[in-house]
DNA sequence: AACTCTATTTTTAGACG
DNA sequence: GCGTCTAAAAATAGAGT
């Protein structure tokens, strides 16, 4: 296995087997309640990123460790440079969801393809001209919800939605788990 | 697809499933020279991550953007906040090495696979038993190299190797070329 | 847990519209 | 660039050690 030397092929090749590994992170969001944040970078050097429930909450866990561990250690030396970076990644976000389109429209391919098209178990399973919309705004709805536990963070106070408790954990990491199956974005800066 | 209730299939299922995306990552790295950066949390609340080539550089361009589009303005107001990210981020590559034996033992076992088991196209390719000492020598000393781009980076030099030319990338992040195939980083927090 | 095995499902490359 | 098709290749679940 070696580099695709052809371009044409390769820009192919890279854009299957991107949308191909997020469908396998949705899958792992599904099937295990996972959290996943992707970062690529195409051979063009353009960025495209994945991640449930957003980049923020799996890069902030990722760069903060656990702030119930190291807490007033932690909190308070890098409380400054979180809120410049999150600033960049709020606006990022906002980005994604227009982006979030292209993993919507594919979802509704699947849906074309399901047995029971009537059947309702989420939203995910509803055609994506009906609700993408409706969807975008109850998403945006979440990057205020975002701004206000940022707010909470800095003074100190959790207010995740933690399911495992916050003393079980194995290691330095706090662990949250995530709302919403399926709700991977897609964004190409 | 819905959520695994029973606990052991689910967390096999996870792990088979990371190591399943880990895999098709390091294929895009390979294939079509990509840089992939991704983040995974179980179910339990632990920390995996792979990267390429280190989780450093992908969510340095992440967050930072493309300083040569709005350098002056962006690089010196992060530049703090960088320092103190990083500090945490070169610790995480430090027991990322630690870690990245789990990957190389996996690389091991697909070696046993190979029907010219002499044959040498990379390090990867050797037993792991005879090379993983080196082997992570040889990448602890890329964390001393990192330092000195982080240095560097403050003082607004770019050093990194790239193919493609600043000046050609479609949107405000800075095209960086992966520098070896298959360096992927699988790390347990 | 970690590894093997295997039937089944899924992904993919390549060609085409 | 994007959707479809298809043979071939790969990933996976499940059971066993």
């Amino acid at each position: 296995m070696k580099k695709i030397e052809n371009e044409d092929d390769r820009l192919i090749t890279f854009s299957k087997r991107r949308a191909g590994i997020y469908k396998k992170a949705s899958e792992l969001v599904t099937l295990c309640g996972a959290e996943v944040g992707i970062i690529v970078y195409s051979p063009a050097g353009k960025c495209y990123s994945f991640s449930h429930p957003s980049m923020d909450a799996i890069t902030d866990r990722f760069v903060n460790g656990n702030p119930q561990l190291s807490d007033s250690a932690n909190t308070h030396p890098l409380v400054e440079a979180h809120r410049r970076i999150r600033i960049r990644e709020l606006n990022e976000k906002h980005n994604d969801l227009v982006s979030q389109l292209d993993a919507e429209k594919e979802r509704g391919k699947m849906l074309k393809q399901m047995s029971q098209p009537n059947r309702v178990q989420g939203w995910w399973e509803l055609p994506i001209d009906e609700l993408s919309l409706e969807e975008l705004e109850k998403i945006d709805s979440s990057a205020e919800e975002f701004q206000n536990n940022l707010l909470n963070h800095i003074k100190g106070v959790t207010v995740a939605n933690n399911e495992a408790s916050c003393s079980s954990f194995p290691a330095m990491l706090n662990p949250n788990q995530p709302t919403n199956p399926f709700h991977g974005q897609d964004y190409g800066h």
